[in-house]
DNA sequence: CAGTGAGCGAGCTTCCGCTTGACTT
């Protein structure tokens, strides 16, 4: 027999599989499976409902090639262990790979590990058991109710809506969130109040005395209060009350979760949750830091005693407390570590800027989340105005002690725009203060802000939706099936009043704010709205933001034997496929139709809805003789917000603005947005700057020469079939409609044809053999 | 690159969770 192996080890993952192979040493064999390597099939329901729920598994076309390995690997081998995670979907790996690999469950050692450390691996392969068929079933039933929900209500999606939609337990319930919070800010109404705040100095005589920032213990809803109030102060005498100190600790951070490393990564570095995700796969292939699909803040032993050593060494030993923390996250299964670094005392790595980037940010939290409290000490000082009632206070923030934060401290998503963190001057009680400013502001309450990624991906956890491997995929199909779209948003200027009093004088002013200013949120689109509605009218249950934190109630009594898997799905499935017939039966088709009103000349109804290539207005209706006019609605118009007047200005395109040498000026809006057209060709409009209904001529000229000369520009050499061009990436070659890469160095300006023809052959030889 | 919006019907679309590559014009 040709070299039989004696211990084959079957993990998840390849990267696993490596660092494990190191601690088992030479009679084990660590292959990966690279995930799960069988699934319902893809075609069709792929499950038999009527005998009892009987899956058809298959091996998709992407896995036969790890299979076959798998399978020449196990023929090998004298005995077999399975060490995949130690969760349901671990569990149901493990017993696919049994079938599969025609493994005897009785003989097939079943093993596993939270942690990759040699005594944990050790102990593991002390310990094995037999694969838990509770724990697979409960795979199953979770398996099975996904394609159940999926696969049924999509389809009517397709009849009902329009065709290519999709619903699921998680991605339906992410636009939902979406969906309600974008109304919450529709119907909100902001209300005004007058903030006053005040600049105090301690000497009456010397303007340059420190000065305390405090803020009216009231706030007045209107200006004519505000300004009785400011009167007041400017014959008032100020002291200080009094002054109470509180003594407060502030606790480090957990250690990264997927969750919390996607929302601060965002919040730090402005990274996308997939983005985030990328670098940190990186990092764990080169062995940098643990894996990054986790929902557990569980360190290591061996990570706590490292990182305590760290510590110590960098800051002494007063500045280390080894803390475990307790995961909270609703329904986290715990088959890993936190994110962490590998070896905590690399401080830094090598690597692309990005990778140093997060895992700076990793190793800081993690060493932070070791380290001891920090001690805070409050101040706050409340001030009399001799003539008022009502007071001031100032608060203040003192670090008497840093502790973590000597390294890191958590941001947060709105960061208070107030710093607490001032620093105030020694003052004492009944000490006399002199104003130099008090101004009162207008200050309008702002509606709930929009998702971010990282914002949603925090609010499905919190609701123990989806899981650390799907959040980002999530995100992404939200928005590829066009339900949601991440948009920037310019926001308005807003008028805000304000009054000053300073040297006894009050003096009004006006002042510009923005509003709605948004950067990567989260916006609903018209068809995501559509399906939300049609979704939650006839399927409430499933779009119920509950609904998997109940289903997960059951799954986890089928892995602990109190409940069989087919009859939680029976009885889940009866009165779900009902609901499906009934749909079917007696829905209507949504189009989300809108009746805006009538055409102020003409008569006729102006309506908006959903077209077949998206939202669309029109005027007339199909009825009479005449045609009904269509146009489509523009980026940032919802069908629900739209009004008359902003439909029938969207008629008004394309219009001619005139001639210009010889050719007509032709401003039109296309699949790319507004435009000018021009002898035949198309000049976009600037985002943000050009407004295709009031834009001039001149205006138009100018668009069309800029472009016109950075056409120019962008040629650098033109050897006529061969262009060397400037693009995006920097210079690069253009032949018979296909591009090349330059190599690196290269003086683009004394490039010669030549030249151009040998980095082409050379690039077509490279291509040929890979 | 820059439009489209009638109705019919064949054949397609679709889920969630585990994993990593193949792609960079």
């Amino acid at each position: 027999m040709p070299d039989m192996i004696e211990n084959l080890v079957i993990v998840e993952s390849p990267a696993k599989a490596k660092t494990i192979e190191k601690f088992l040493g030479k009679n084990f064999h660590v292959v990966s499976s690279f995930g799960h390597i069988r699934d319902l099939k893809k075609k069709n329901l792929g499950i038999n409902v009527e005998n009892d729920f009987e899956p058809v598994y298959e091996i998709p076309k992407e896995k036969t090639r790890i299979v076959a390995e798998l399978k020449k690997a196990a023929a090998g081998a004298k005995n077999i262990w399975i060490a995949s995670d130690e969760d349901r979907e671990g569990e149901a790996i493990a017993w696919h790979l049994a079938a599969v690999l025609d493994l005897d469950p009785a003989l097939t050692k079943r093993i596993v590990f939270h942690e990759i450390t040699k005594d944990a691996i050790a102990s593991a392969i002390e310990n094995p058991r037999t694969i838990d068929m509770n724990l697979v079933n409960s795979q199953q039933a979770r398996r099975i109710l996904d394609r159940l929900v999926g696969f049924e209500i999509s389809p009517v999606l397709w009849k009902k809506v329009q065709p290519s939609l999709s619903a699921g337990r998680v991605q339906s319930v992410a636009v939902r969130l979406i969906v309600e919070r974008e109304r919450e800010i529709i119907s909100f109404n902001p209300e005004s109040t007058f903030r006053i705040s005040a600049f105090f100095r301690t000497l009456e005589e010397d303007l340059k005395s420190p000065v305390i920032r405090a803020e009216a213990t009231q706030r007045f809803h209107d200006e004519k209060s505000a300004l009785d109030f400011l009167e007041l102060c400017s014959l008032s005498d100020y002291k200080v009350e009094d002054i109470v100190v509180k003594p407060g600790t502030r606790s480090p951070a957990p250690p990264f979760t997927t969750s919390t490393l996607q929302q601060e990564a965002y919040r730090k570095l402005g990274f996308s949750v997939s983005q985030t995700m990328t670098v940190a796969q990186r990092l764990y292939e080169g062995g940098k830091i643990t894996y990054m699909r986790t929902d557990s803040t569980n360190l290591s032993k061996v990570a706590l005693a490292k990182s305590r050593e760290v510590i110590i060494s960098l800051f002494g030993d007063r500045y280390a407390k080894t803390r475990q923390y307790q995961t909270k996250s609703k329904g986290a299964q715990e088959a890993h570590e936190a994110i962490r670094p590998t070896y905590p005392d690399n401080k830094t790595i090598q690597g692309t800027q990005n990778e140093k980037r997060l895992y700076d940010l990793i190793w800081k939290r993690t060493i932070a989340s070791q380290m001891a409290d920090a001690q805070i000490e409050k101040t706050a000082i409340s001030i009399s105005v001799s003539r008022s009632p009502a007071g001031f206070t100032a608060t203040g923030e003192l670090i008497k002690y840093d502790g973590f934060l000597r390294l890191y401290s958590e941001s947060h998503d709105q960061e208070k725009i107030d710093d607490d963190k001032y620093i105030l001057p020694p003052v004492k009680k009944d000490t006399p203060l002199y104003y130099n400013t008090i101004s009162a502001t207008q200050k309008f309450t702002i509606p709930p802000p929009r998702y971010t990624e990282a914002s949603l991906v925090k609010k499905l956890e919190e609701l123990g939706i989806g899981r650390p491997s799907t959040y980002a995929p999530t995100i992404s199909t939200i928005q590829n099936r066009g339900y949601v779209s991440k948009e920037d948003r310019p926001g308005e200027a807003r008028k805000i009043k304000t009054l000053k009093l300073e040297n006894g004088k009050i003096t009004p002013a006006v002042k510009n704010e923005i509003t709605g200013k948004e950067k990567s949120k989260l916006f609903p689109q018209d068809i995501g709205m559509i399906v939300n509605d049609f979704l939650v009218e006839y399927f409430p249950d499933i779009v119920d933001y509950n609904f998997t934190a109940e289903v997960e109630e059951q799954f986890d009594k089928i892995a602990d034997g109190e409940m069989k898997w087919t009859s939680m799905l029976k009885d889940f499935y009866g009165p779900f496929h009902e609901s499906i017939e009934n749909t079917l039966e007696k829905s209507n088709r949504k189009k989300g139709i809108r009746i805006l009103g009538n055409h102020p000349e003409t008569g006729e109804p102006v309506s908006v809805r959903m077209g077949r290539f998206g939202p669309l207005a029109q005027i007339g209706d199909s009825d009479n003789d005449e045609k009904p006019r269509f146009a489509s609605l523009s980026k940032n118009q919802l069908i629900e917000t739209i009004t008359l007047e902003e439909a029938l200005n969207l008629f008004r395109l394309p219009r001619s603005l005139g001639m210009h040498q010889d050719g007509e000026i032709v401003i039109g809006t296309g699949k790319y947005g507004p435009y000018v057209r021009h002898e035949g060709k198309f000049y976009s409009l600037k985002k943000g700057v050009d407004d295709p209904y009031t834009i001039t001529i001149e205006r138009a000229v100018e668009i069309i020469r800029e472009k016109n000369e950075n056409d120019r520009k962008k040629i650098i050499k033109d050897f006529g079939d061969i262009l060397v061009l400037n693009g995006r990436f920097g210079p690069y070659l253009t032949k018979d409609k296909k591009n090349y890469r330059l190599p690196k160095g290269i003086d683009t300006e004394k490039i010669t044809k030549h030249d151009c023809l040998e980095i082409i052959e050379k690039n077509n030889k490279t291509h040929k053999k890979s």
